[in-house]
DNA sequence: AACCTCGGCAACCGCACAACG
DNA sequence: TCGTTGTGCGGTTGCCGAGGT
């Protein structure tokens, strides 16, 4: 390991770098329960070790202490990582004190080599524990067929969004985002809801909730205009793409619609606001969606995305996006902002 | 078998801060 | 008050083993 060094800690002071051998660590082990670990340099002079101090200090507190914890970590200390993470950022020693046995080293190296990369994989930003906005989560939308796309946001719509009527959590906000990000894809795309029902045999057909998501810009800022007939004419599209809960939530919680805000490109305050996605779709984009409302006079109707998925050669996409939407770290940070 | 690539992890670096003379 | 020393901490590096070619 060479490399150049101004610390006091370094091989020009004569002192050895690099690897431990079990000589030293027994050295090191036999001199501490001897003598204790109060001063290192000293330490390091009582065990006859060619070793710098903060070197010695590392080798105890990293890996010779006898109450660490070794091997893999537990989902519980998993799943407390990212809680702590979330609240906490890359405060490794503040973590690790909440984990007995695990140093702050460990937990760091188990971050970034197990749960960043699960995260990212997840589609949720490791630093700020929120759903991604970046443009590889653009690209990747980019790669699944808007229709599929299209039943992707009714999923999440069924799922979650009738369901935020009734009971809100931080885990639905924040699946609302990312179907935000759908709909802005899809708004982007150049291919209308019409043209997708003639390029596909199988009819998509719409939520009511989507339905009105992507004719909501008729409030005002969106160019698009209303739906020429509605299935639902006493759907008030305003009130029903976010709960009021929502709105109570983003009150009661500043914190949350900071963060939102700061993380994203969508804001979530205007969402919770006016119960409508308006800052969702871009005002530059020309394209409005015609719904076919034909089939969809009752709620029956509406075939199940899993239904439409299973039938799709890219189902294995979809079966990611769900994954996707059903990240425990970003239910967390929702649920300890909201708390 | 030899070489290459990659991921995991131990250890080091450098900065900040506190204690002390 | 200032300089020195020790310690804590987060970031980074590079060794090493596993797997692939």
């Amino acid at each position: 390991m060479e490399r150049s060094s101004t610390s006091s800690c370094d091989e020009t002071n004569g002192l050895k770098k690099g690897p431990w051998t079990p000589e030293e660590d027994q050295k090191l082990l036999d001199c501490i329960q001897k003598y204790g670990h109060g001063n290192w340099k000293e330490v390091s002079k009582l065990a006859g070790l060619n070793r710098c101090g903060k070197s010695c200090r590392l080798r105890w507190t990293n890996y010779l202490r006898p109450d660490i914890k070794r091997g893999t970590f537990s989902e519980e200390e998993e799943q407390t990582i990212l809680e702590l993470h979330a609240l906490l950022g890359n405060k490794w020693s503040a973590i690790a004190s909440r984990l007995p046995g695990r140093t702050d080293n460990e937990i760091k190296n188990f971050w970034n080599t197990h749960l960043k990369k699960k995260l990212l994989q997840k589609g949720i930003d490791p630093t700020t524990h929120m759903p991604r906005t970046d443009n590889l989560l653009i690209n990747s939308l980019a790669n699944i067929p808007p229709d599929q796309l299209l039943a992707a946001a009714n999923n999440i719509c069924i799922n979650n969004a009738l369901a935020c009527q009734y009971s809100t959590t931080a885990t639905e906000l924040a699946k609302m985002l990312y179907l935000g990000n759908i709909l802005q894809f899809l708004n982007t795309t150049s291919t209308s809801i019409d043209q997708l029902h003639h390029q596909y045999p199988s009819p998509l057909i719409l939520d009511p909730q989507l339905e009105a998501l992507l004719h909501s810009n008729s409030a005002g800022i969106s160019p698009y205009p209303p739906a020429q007939t509605s299935t639902f004419p006493n759907l008030n599209v305003t009130q029903t793409i976010l709960c009021p809960e929502l709105e109570e939530t983003s009150i009661k919680s500043n914190t949350l619609t900071q963060n939102i805000n700061s993380s994203s490109q969508y804001g979530a305050s205007a969402m919770c606001n006016n119960y409508s996605i308006t800052e969702l779709v871009s005002a530059s984009s020309p394209k409005p969606f015609v719904v076919n409302t034909e089939d969809q006079t009752t709620k029956s109707n509406i075939i199940s995305p899993k239904d439409q998925f299973s039938n799709s050669s890219t189902s294995t996409t979809f079966d990611a996006l769900g994954d996707l939407m059903d990240d425990e770290a970003s239910k967390y940070y929702w649920k300890q902002i909201i708390e």
